[in-house]
DNA sequence: ACGTTTTTATTGTATAACCATATTCACCAA
DNA sequence: TTGGTGAATATGGTTATACAATAAAAACGT
């Protein structure tokens, strides 16, 4: 197993035209020249600005499509879109490294309650008001929900723990953050933990809430080392739990489309022969 | 700002046929099917075997290349292989986020003070005689470098710090480091830090040599709190250091490409403008 | 005014041709 | 035999053009 990191100095190949393009819109996008919400120019007018033909121009819209960093849309005042970026493609990314390491759900979790608590003690030293108010609306409404609408309360325990690490007041941890959650969450998804939420009983909601109001309590106070410790002591309880559903150690999987999303084309799919 | 994770459930355009594929492709290569070193098919019998034209076989193609799946080479036995997966456009990825974000380097820094020492905590924990070895031979070998080849100094450094993540035990707290560390890298590379480790006294180095080996014994005790307090203690330090060299807080730039890298094709490449 | 049809701007896909490049291999000369 | 050298060939890279699909706007008719 090795998980080289970036090479330094890689062979550089003659880049492609198409990448070429697409570096030039990525690099407007990222430093804020084009903002979400700004509309491209139709495909048959960047050919011309590029000076590319139309299927390069559509490989280099396609890379900053798949990147998240824009949408395509037909019709007559369709194109393509700047949006906000989002976290799911790097945590798509992320994911598939993952997956091809062998990863186990077990490993990620192991993570989480790595980095987690360290977001909560810089909470409790930061003192954001705000944040506290947040976080005490979240256990609130977590509260009524517990009672009626349980997929609303995984959402909200979910919340909870990305409020944590998105207003810690550092962006890298909450970015690491979100990307393990994300890898946790399609896991949950994909699998049983949903059912599991549901048939779990009332108890341990209570008791998770309880803990959550405690972890408020310990950072109001504004002491990050108990605030920490008491956060990894309930994420590592959560997590011995969770995994305790799943008897042998389990491998991520990010990939979940069924493949059966490929058009029902009548042509054989297995190696065939160039036909002249 | 909002750091929004993947939402749950966005509206589901229908998808296309590039996209598709691609996720075929990327499907076979994520579950094993398809190994590192394996050769596509041609492109005209990938054409035929998925019933698509050529430009969008190519755009599918250019989105598994564009992630660090496949390679794609010229000539008489060129053609689509799959690559070993690289922590790259990973990277680049959350980068971009990063960047986006307005991100600082302190920000980063700060990250990695955090992520790091739990690592060196899990190694201790784990007393892995080989990890251990690898360790011993990087500071001899970073010993000597410190008196001959200052580069190469730097580059021990930091694998000293990637042989603790990536022999802790946990691949996942390894994938987040290494993120961590390409973006702390990169800039480096294109700001001003290569000189700084040039420039700045020996004594420094071989502190920080002593603070590797004592780093080292530490784990090799098997005494976890004390090799995480001692690594967060020199992290911390060194972080310290480096950035003082930075005055105003610096938002990282991931894309250090001059914009020289584009192909002087003769046409005019005017600046793009919004449409209306 | 309101619903329906037509127009139109735009992306999605296909076909065909030609260019660029790397490998192979045959050929010729030393 | 050996070694270079250039042609043949297989492969991706790029272009040009045409048509289909789609979504919004405009036109139209009631």
């Amino acid at each position: 197993m090795t998980l080289t990191p970036a090479t330094r100095a890689t062979a550089q190949k003659r880049p492609k035209a198409a990448e070429t393009v697409a570096d030039e819109l990525r690099r407007q996008i990222v430093t804020g020249r084009l903002k979400p919400g700004d509309k491209l120019h139709p495909e048959n007018v960047l050919q011309v600005e590029f000076a590319i033909s139309r299927p390069t121009m559509r490989e280099a819209l396609r890379l900053l499509e798949s990147e998240g960093l824009i949408t395509i849309s037909r019709g007559k005042h369709g194109g393509a879109r700047v949006i906000a970026v989002d976290l799911g493609t790097a945590a798509s990314q992320v994911g598939v490294y993952l997956q091809i390491m062998g990863t186990t759900l077990q490993d990620v979790w192991l993570a989480r309650t790595i980095i987690e608590p360290p977001a909560a003690g810089l909470l409790a030293a930061s003192r954001s008001p705000a944040a506290f108010a947040e976080l005490e609306a979240n256990i609130s409404a977590a509260r009524e929900a517990s009672q009626a609408d349980l997929i609303r309360y995984a959402d909200l325990t979910a919340e909870f723990s990305m409020l944590i690490t998105r207003h810690c007041g550092n962006k890298t941890i909450h970015l690491l953050a979100s990307l393990i959650y994300d890898i946790i969450r399609r896991q949950h998804e994909h699998v049983t933990a949903r059912t599991l939420a549901k048939t779990s009983v009332d108890k341990l909601r209570q008791e998770n809430i309880r803990s959550r109001e405690m972890a408020l309590e310990l950072m109001r106070r504004g002491t990050p080392a108990a605030a920490e410790s008491f956060w990894r002591a309930h994420l590592e309880h959560m997590r011995d739990l969770v995994l305790a559903a799943y008897e042998t150690p389990m491998t991520i999987d990010v990939l979940n489309e069924p493949a059966s999303k490929l058009r029902p084309v009548g042509k054989v799919k297995r190696q065939l022969r160039l036909a002249a």
